[in-house]
DNA sequence: GAAACGTGGAC
DNA sequence: TGTCCAAGTTT
């Protein structure tokens, strides 16, 4: 049963199969920055953008990327977010140099225990780069297999969770090619068994799928509230550059973005440049710009500091304040002439 | 176990 | 325009 539903994906796969650069190399390091990038990101921005080329040209080895600097890192990042994805992925090459001689080492529980490597990404280096057979699950795998088993439990419960790394195991045992096996159980997530308007005409696996309503797995629990947020910010510019503040909390660490208006000004703040919006995470975002130059020179933070232009390109910098500032320093030219 | 963590694209 | 989603992990 088992072998013969694994049978045909891989068939399929093999013969429909999508040619990704991460799948023409079994190097574990090269399979292991694509699978971080891939994670809650889509394909066409990674290598649409160019994330993955042209990190593999800054840090085309392990031993590059552990003693690079971390500004080059999260610069490298600049714009796929999670940025703790970038520090775990240095942390994860210095761990290696450390403690495993600089190689990767390929059993699963070692894999697993590596920094910012979950039981997806565990699953998915010792498959694609070691041909274990180990199991993945993805948002891709749990829609498949909710389908073909027609089962509601949520996805993001633990009971379902567990079903879909039983069902993901017994697949991926019941074939001698667990690549292929795991490539297209999500190739077929992606391009047939989609979220929405499942091409079930076209499935290869149509024979084995037990769903009676596709379009309405899978079921998911959670679901988390989006709330509105205001934050307002300076623009200062002067012959030295531009005044930044370096993020020091849990989020977007070590990026520079515009300063936080101070507290002492949230009652009566300076004019406003521009308005903007974005979202990150739960939060829907009004990004308020303010003419911070006619405020009273203070001293800044530690973490704040005029930095030049040529300095700002090169810095990283999350996308909201990336294109804010492009516009301000657009107009501000403007205005200068 | 829930909540936090970014961003851009699709509908 | 708003909502959902995309190769998840950590706390």
């Amino acid at each position: 049963m088992a072998a013969s539903l694994s049978q045909t994906l891989v068939t399929w796969f093999l013969e429909t199969g999508r040619d990704y650069p991460w799948r023409q190399t079994r190097d574990p390091y090269a399979i292991l920055v694509s699978e971080v990038m891939l994670q809650q990101t889509q394909i066409a921005t990674v290598l649409g953008k160019g994330y993955f080329s042209r990190w593999l040209e800054r840090f085309p080895d392990i031993t590059t990327l552990a003693t690079a600097s971390e500004e080059d890192v999260l610069k490298a990042w600049e714009g796929l977010g999670y940025y703790r994805r970038a520090r775990n992925l240095q942390k994860l090459a210095q761990t290696l140099v450390a403690e495993h001689g600089g190689q990767f080492p390929s059993d699963p529980t070692s894999i697993r225990a590596l920094p910012g490597i979950g039981p997806y990404t565990a699953g998915a280096i010792a498959s694609f780069a070691f041909g274990l057979k180990e199991p993945i699950v993805d948002g891709n795998v749990a829609r498949v297999l909710s389908r073909l088993d027609n089962d509601a439990t949520p996805i993001d419960s633990t009971a379902g969770s567990k079903r879909l790394w039983a069902r993901a195991t017994e697949l991926v045992k019941a074939t001698d090619d667990p690549r292929a096996l795991n490539s297209a159980l999500m190739e077929l997530g992606q391009t047939v068994c989609k979220p929405a308007n499942p091409l079930c005409e076209e499935c290869p696996v149509r024979r084995f799928c037990r769903a009676e309503s596709p379009a309405l797995l899978p079921i998911k629990a959670n679901r988390t509230e989006i709330t509105d947020l205001d934050e307002h910010v300076l623009f200062i510019q002067t012959s030295e550059g531009v005044l930044l503040e370096q993020e020091t909390g849990k989020r977007r660490t070590g990026l520079w973005k515009l300063p936080a208006l101070p507290d002492a000004f949230a009652d009566t703040p300076p004019p406003l440049l521009m308005k903007s919006s974005y979202g990150i995470t739960r939060y829907r975002v009004k990004l308020w710009v303010h003419e911070g130059n006619a405020l009273t020179p203070q001293r800044w933070p530690e973490n704040h500091r005029f930095m030049p232009l040529t300095e700002i390109a090169t810095a990283a910098m999350p996308s909201p304040y990336r294109r804010a500032l492009e516009k301000l320093l657009k107009t501000a030219t403007f205005r200068l002439e």
